[in-house]
DNA sequence: ATTAACCTTGGTATCGATACCAAATCAAGA
DNA sequence: TCTTGATTTGGTATCGATACCAAGGTTAAT
């Protein structure tokens, strides 16, 4: 920067201003700056900047895994976004498990970003000490929790189970299973079997749960092919499978078709993400379609501006639950 | 620091080594200083430890995109292998758009990062040369470049291409089309199609490409679906469709299922690129399957360690073609 | 012509760590 | 006991920017 400075004959104070607030600085001084940097290929060193503003200009993120489609379009909703104001966004993952998250945040904290994301709602107290003690907005997303640490954008799983389920309910269906869900470390999902069970409590119904919380299990398409081993053998009277996610779903219906059982004649299938296999030219899925990319969108804007963020506390961007052909 | 080494009764410098080299220090001293590091709660400011050792202990990434399966899979080894050996990853996506990796570049480099990860090999003169004024690992992932900037860590995208090919020749079809990959920005796809070429070319058959360069097209499984209008309408003696990604594939074998095409007794399908829905229990789809986690894996150790796999320069963690019952 | 208010500019201290060098301590052998 | 080399420790300068404050220059009103 000194030698920018020195090229264009400005103090290196005039740089830094070209360089954040440009309108500050007269328009001649700013084109010999400018020319300066062209000149030399200066790239600032924002390691230094942060160090005497105290502002990094990066925000970490703590997600369970980036290996899922919906949840990807939430990190790059996110990325892009603050990557317009200037931001970078620093990536870690957990992998679901919980034990990680302290451990990652502290990593992260060292890095001192102006804000945390989490895709976690239940934390260590250890993790929660740790965000007290920093002064940075911190915005838990994809599932709203009642007490938010500090801001949520989000939608209710355990409402979208709720509809989900009546959904089923109200086409005529009396035996219906809720696949999937109990990894541990997995709250999103919890909380859609407590809305499931909740919506056949309503209507007086038995709720089946399958896999138990205590059987380990295979995840994802494999779960959804197990199914007819292992669920329905055991209870063939079931003739609706509420899934988890899409891609417990996906598995379901491949291997009805494979079974030669109808869907949704024997059997209804639903799903949970819209992710783009779901879709009418996939496997036309009835399924609870999650603004994967809103929530990220949104969570930036809170980082970016979190005193307007605070004010709402919880940002509510909402589902929609899309009927199709198989239910 | 100050505090902590005040806590515990010795210099700065020695808290600094209790944290680095915890070795070179003292059992004695270095118990008193961990336990004033707990009392404060003190965590480490990296900001500053960067600015003066010249080390920021961070990664960049610049992607065209987290919202592929098979591509999360990669940043998921590389984050989880960096973070193991203390290191963080600045993720950036440009959307398949070249035209913002220079933005991309030049930001990240900004925070002075120990090393870069790029997913594209063709790159504009701009980033070309700002990767080659700073000093640090360049590691080009995904398709393997004939002249790598540094180092390359992925598989031939042509030999796959050329591979699968010959697979369905082998299998008697005559008239093969290639579907898809022809995105502005998507090298990988582009190499996919060129080995293709390829390999038709040895089998003195004609090439069919849909679509063609010109038209604009839907992508993923909508591309897929639209095939049959777009594509087989045109060219009904069509008999084998090799799709650029198995989301391709699977948008194909949705929309046959729904005309009543037999796969693969009609028209024969394959994919690339191994994402969990290609697999037996989906939609028994034939494919490329990639290590995608290991090319992450192995991107983070040649970052790692950057004189070894200069050593080497290029990395190829090959692929494997799984036939299954689409072809 | 003078004064006040504003805008532009630069000097210097500072952020919190590490690098580098020098001093102090320790262990082992003469 | 003394010397030598290895190990442990601390002081001070430094990384490259920004914050804070003060000074000079400009404009408009009196």
């Amino acid at each position: 920067m000194k030698d920018v400075a020195d090229l264009a004959s400005v103090g290196t104070i005039t740089v830094s201003r070209v360089l954040r607030t440009p309108e500050k600085v007269s328009e001649a001084k700013r084109n010999r700056v400018q020319k300066a940097i062209e000149q030399l290929g200066y790239v600032p060193d924002n390691t230094a900047g942060a160090l005497s503003s105290n502002k990094s200009r990066v925000f970490g993120a703590i997600v369970s895994t980036v290996n899922d489609s919906v949840f990807a379009q939430t990190l790059d909703g996110l990325s892009s976004t603050l990557r317009a104001a200037g931001y970078e966004l620093l990536l870690t993952s957990t992998n679901y498990d919980p034990a990680l998250e302290e451990d990652a945040l502290r990593a992260l904290l060292a890095r001192r970003p102006d804000g945390i994301v989490l895709t976690s709602t239940s934390h260590s107290s250890g993790v929660k000490n740790l965000l007290k003690s920093v002064n940075i907005p911190v915005v838990e997303i994809w599932q709203l929790p009642s007490q938010p640490l500090d801001i949520a954008v989000g939608f209710s799983n355990f409402q979208a189970g709720y509809d989900m389920a009546r959904h089923l309910i109200g086409k005529g269906k009396k035996n219906i299973a809720f696949i999937g869900g109990n990894e541990r470390g997995n709250d999103r999902g919890r909380r859609r079997r407590d809305g499931y069970i909740a919506a056949l409590a309503d209507a007086k119904l038995p709720p089946i749960i399958w896999p138990s919380e205590e059987q380990g299990s295979p995840s994802g398409i494999e779960l959804g092919a197990a199914v007819f081993e292992g669920c329905l053998k055991v209870n063939p009277a079931i003739n609706a499978l509420m899934c988890v996610s899409d891609q417990v779903a996906v598995g379901v219906i491949c291997e009805a078709k494979r079974r030669g059982v109808e869907v949704p004649g024997g059997l209804s299938v639903s799903g949970f993400g819209g992710f783009e296999l779901a879709m009418s030219s996939g496997f036309d899925l009835t399924t609870i379609e999650i603004p994967g990319r809103e929530i990220g969108v949104a969570s930036a804007k809170a980082l970016l501006n979190p005193e307007a963020a605070r004010a709402k506390k919880v940002i509510d961007v909402g589902y929609t639950l899309v009927e199709r052909g198989t239910t």
